[in-house]
DNA sequence: TAGATTAACTGAAAATTTTTCCAAAATGAA
DNA sequence: TTCATTTTGGAAAAATTTTCAGTTAATCTA
């Protein structure tokens, strides 16, 4: 699908608050309501946007604990691959991984209550996979910034 | 604030789908509209639930190449950091940075159109932000997960 | 360019949802 | 147990979403 500039700038608008009427989004963009709600279903529909999420705040309920973590596969064997994907996508304190170029394999972003949540995830859940070969994590300090807004 | 099981199976939900209409969690939770309307605005109030965004397919809107950017600063001075972190915080292409631990500084994730606008992002962008000292990139072959769901 | 076709827009009405209000039930502390 | 507080449920009110019909604007073709 094609975007004009107002499509732009709801996506914009909607990335950053999802919750804001018709009529409030109407007002910024200078059209009616009604126009407002056809194009944003036109961009739903298209699947542009994806869903509609509550973010929460992860000190609030107790998940302060950030590390993102290197790991390599003891081999690269199309079916060690598969199944390691399967298995670590399942573990919930697995926000994110990313197969990536480099080093080691992949890397996934943990979050977790503190250092010895971590450890404990570190040692019953994720070294319980098969086919990893080592790993190396890094720890969060503190979060510079962190958007889920796409630059559009 | 404390939690009971609904608040949290209620935080999943919303993490999950907020669009959701308090008739629907009412019935996935076992519990009128109104209690269910009580419990969110006092999830919202305590800053538990920050805020509600829509989700967008990067693939949609032509930003489908993810980089993770390892950033190392010339010298560790309060002054350079303090300068640094504002200004990576401005480009829009970023849309995380950690201060991590390990051998370097900072992790960055960055999302652009192709290996050629991350070209142009780390030249003309990214290394003229002061007191950088190295950089270290990481693409992403492919997203195994990706979820803005904190468990709770 | 003119005419036709399609897409996008507007305002009003209808449908649905959110929010308020009040009374009842549950919970907790003294 | 009793009093006070919180949570809940149902109904009414307020607000929002969604539909609809008619108009305007944009696009395409001949």
């Amino acid at each position: 699908m094609k975007f004009d500039a107002i499509d732009k700038k709801l996506l914009q608008l909607l990335q950053t608050d999802s919750k804001q009427t018709n009529k409030e989004l109407s007002n910024k963009l200078n059209l009616s309501v009604t126009a407002v709600f056809e194009r944003i279903k036109k961009l739903e529909n298209n699947g542009v946007i994806n869903k509609y999420v509550a973010l929460v705040k992860k000190e609030k309920i107790d998940k302060s604990f950030v590390a993102f973590c290197h790991i390599k596969l003891s081999q690269h064997i199309q079916e060690y691959v598969v199944q390691f994907e399967k298995d670590v996508a399942k573990l919930t304190e697995v926000l994110e991984c990313h197969h990536i170029s480099g080093d080691y394999d992949y890397l996934l972003k943990v979050m977790v209550k503190d250092m010895e949540a971590f450890r404990e995830f570190m040692v019953e859940k994720l070294t319980n996979i098969s086919h990893i070969g080592s790993t190396h994590s890094m720890f969060v300090i503190s979060e510079v910034k962190n958007t889920t807004a796409i630059p559009v």
